[in-house]
DNA sequence: CGGGTTTGACCGGCGC
DNA sequence: GCGCCGGTCAAACCCG
């Protein structure tokens, strides 16, 4: 409701700012008539230097006068008739702004209803069985197909054991509704915590905030490290804290490349062999900020090699490359749902705020931070807005609350995708690339691609999936079928992250080629605007005025089980690609399953 | 030579 | 207490 009211406040706003336009344009009118007059002592002026320059007679003097009279009439009656264009040019605009404000409220409204109706759909599946249950959230999020089945051996066995355990557990109120309701609360940002360069402080930031009076505050801190974080809180906190050790977010996808091109920087300092996966686990930091806690782990899928799990911990304490903010927001929105409390019924709902990226680029903190601070400017108008959040899940395996973003899960039903047949579902040389794309021909407005969420089902071929706002969208004027576009457009913001880009320290590697189908565009993009879940994605990505926020299929998985999600919307500044770029090794193309040498996964970081 | 990777050693948590 | 395991350290090594 807080977020229609913001949606309503912000529709009056541009109205009266409408409004005031209107009254602006009226007193040029007055301008332009007092200028008439103007004018005309200013070409008397003129005409007296001549006079005393000439000399002309008197009636050449009063010819003159009356012939500067009647342009100075013209001058008059075509500044009236431009003032009338522009007048009726204002009326335009304003029916039609008040036509998409309209537009927008009912989008709005429909958002609304249809987590209203998701919401319901949920109360009904808790009174049923634990095992109608189960059904049901496969059946709400659609299961995947068989491609994922692979991956998974032994879902359902998994899930009902982690029910169970959660049932005993009084903390995870959140895992068990996982992967039925995510939510992020994302809370507006302090600018004067925003420069914060240690973990430390990002917590006592939201420490800050508790002791501020909001107790929710402490349900999005972030947890790193954990164990300086039990010091400060009550005993209810500590045992949260105790239990949400470190949040994680694993990202799942199909790629070929040794790691996930997330823009960030790494440095491999350890590899391991992990239990029950015969591929070594390697641990990478981020070498960004010499004191930046991040640190990532990838391994390789022991079912299905091609997939790449991709696991990330703690927050960037420093300003990202914009080329790095796209994974960083996603798994700081999904890290920050982790922590979150307040998880609601709503399926895949984040509750977060998607804005502009602070003019203070210090502000951007990445992951936790940056998510942060891209509310900052929205949240006067927008207070708190909601996303998609689409293919996660939550776990807790080793102490670790982890969120599993699953991008590997084909599941085109969603969104009616039907791509060329012909084309191989995966090619062998996937690499996925949740890098901004940028090119180092492109200027800089080219590096601020509006986030994508990418249909990481998209058939072999670099396929750049969501939807693109323009500059307009600022002004709420959205149109669906214009806003979206698939494949790879650079989003021109020329000035809106323009302070940030100055600050960007590492353009992110050009993306590899794109192959568009622009037939499946068309039929995607007519299948995703007739999803009302991207309609609901795109209620969310409405309340950003700079992010876009796209659809994706893919899957959440709770627990290793796995169920497929549909549309979705990202964070702000989030840019999802799935880059799927055909090779011509064709052998690789028939087995993704291929088995790999150790130092084929890792001999090589970011 | 500097920066990144490799790899065995080490440490702490956890379960038995 | 012991062993297992995940995670980290740091010296050796590699590479451009």
């Amino acid at each position: 409701m807080e977020v229609e009211k913001s949606f309503l406040g912000n529709s009056v706003m541009e109205d009266n700012r409408m409004k005031s336009d209107g009254d602006d344009s009226e007193g040029t009118s007055k301008e332009i008539n007092k200028g008439g007059p103007g004018l005309w002592h200013g070409e008397e002026v003129a005409e007296g230097k001549y006079s005393l320059k000439q000399q002309p007679s008197p009636r050449e003097k009063d010819k003159d006068l009356i012939k500067h009279k009647q342009e100075a009439d013209d001058a008059l009656e075509s500044a009236k008739a431009e003032m009338g264009e522009v007048r009726e040019e204002n009326e335009r605009l304003k029916v039609l702004l008040s036509r998409i404000v309209k537009d927008y409220q009912d989008l709005q409204l429909h958002f609304l209803d249809v987590i209203q109706k998701e919401e319901t759909n949920k109360k009904s599946m808790d009174t049923s069985t634990t095992a109608e249950a189960d059904e049901l959230v496969s059946l709400s999020l659609g299961r995947t197909s068989s491609t994922n089945s692979t991956h998974d051996h032994q879902p359902r066995k998994d899930h009902h054991e982690i029910m169970k355990k959660n049932s005993k557990d009084e903390d995870n109120e959140v895992m068990n509704e996982a992967g039925l309701a995510l939510e992020l609360g994302c809370r507006s940002f302090e600018p004067a915590a925003a420069v914060d360069h240690e973990p430390m402080k990002v917590n006592s930031r939201s420490e800050n905030n508790s002791s501020a009076g909001d107790p929710k505050e402490d349900e999005v801190s972030e947890i790193w490290p954990p164990s300086k974080m039990l010091k400060t809180r009550d005993d209810d906190v500590s045992q949260q804290q105790t239990h949400l050790k470190k949040a994680r977010v694993s990202v799942r996808a199909r790629c070929d490349a040794p790691t996930l091109n997330d823009g960030c920087q790494w440095r491999k300092y350890g590899q391991k062999i992990a239990k029950g996966n015969p591929c070594p686990r390697a641990y990478y930091r981020c070498t960004v900020s010499p004191s930046c806690p991040v640190r990532k782990q990838v391994q390789r899928c022991a079912e299905d090699m091609s997939i790449l799990i991709t696991t990330y911990e703690g927050n960037h304490n420093h300003p990202l490359p914009m080329s790095a903010t796209a994974m960083a927001s996603t798994t700081s929105a999904a890290a920050s749902m982790l922590q979150s409390h307040s998880s609601t019924s709503q399926q895949g709902l984040v509750n977060s705020t998607t804005a502009p990226i602070s003019s203070s680029t210090s502000n951007l903190q990445g992951h936790g931070l940056n998510f942060t601070s891209l509310s900052q400017n929205s949240s006067r108008l927008l207070p708190q807005s909601q996303f998609y959040f689409p293919n996660s899940s939550i776990s807790t395996n080793n102490s670790h609350p982890t969120i599993t973003l699953d991008l590997t899960a084909p599941s085109p039903s969603h969104f009616g995708l039907r791509f060329p047949s012909g084309l191989p579902r995966y090619s062998s040389s996937t690499c996925l690339n949740f890098s901004s794309s940028s090119s180092s021909s492109l200027d800089h407005s080219a590096l601020l691609q509006a986030p994508n969420w990418i249909n990481n089902h998209a058939a072999a071929g670099y396929f750049n999936y969501g939807t693109e706002l323009s500059h307009q969208n600022r002004m709420n004027q959205v149109v669906v079928g214009s806003s979206l576009k698939i494949g790879k457009q650079p989003f021109q913001e020329p000035n809106f992250y323009q302070s940030y880009i100055q600050n960007s320290q590492n353009a992110a590697p050009a993306p590899p080629q794109n192959h568009l189908y622009t037939e499946t565009i068309a039929t995607a993009t007519k299948a995703i605007t007739s999803n009302p879940k991207f309609q609901s994605a795109l209620a969310a990505a409405l309340t950003s005025f700079v992010g876009t926020n796209g659809g994706t299929s893919a899957v959440v998985r709770e627990n290793n089980h796995i169920v497929n999600g549909s549309s979705s919307t990202a964070s702000s500044g989030l840019k999802l690609k799935w880059s799927e770029s055909l090779t011509p090794n064709d052998s690789m193309i028939q087995s993704t399953h291929q088995p790999r040498t150790e130092s084929g996964w890792h001999h090589q970081a970011t």
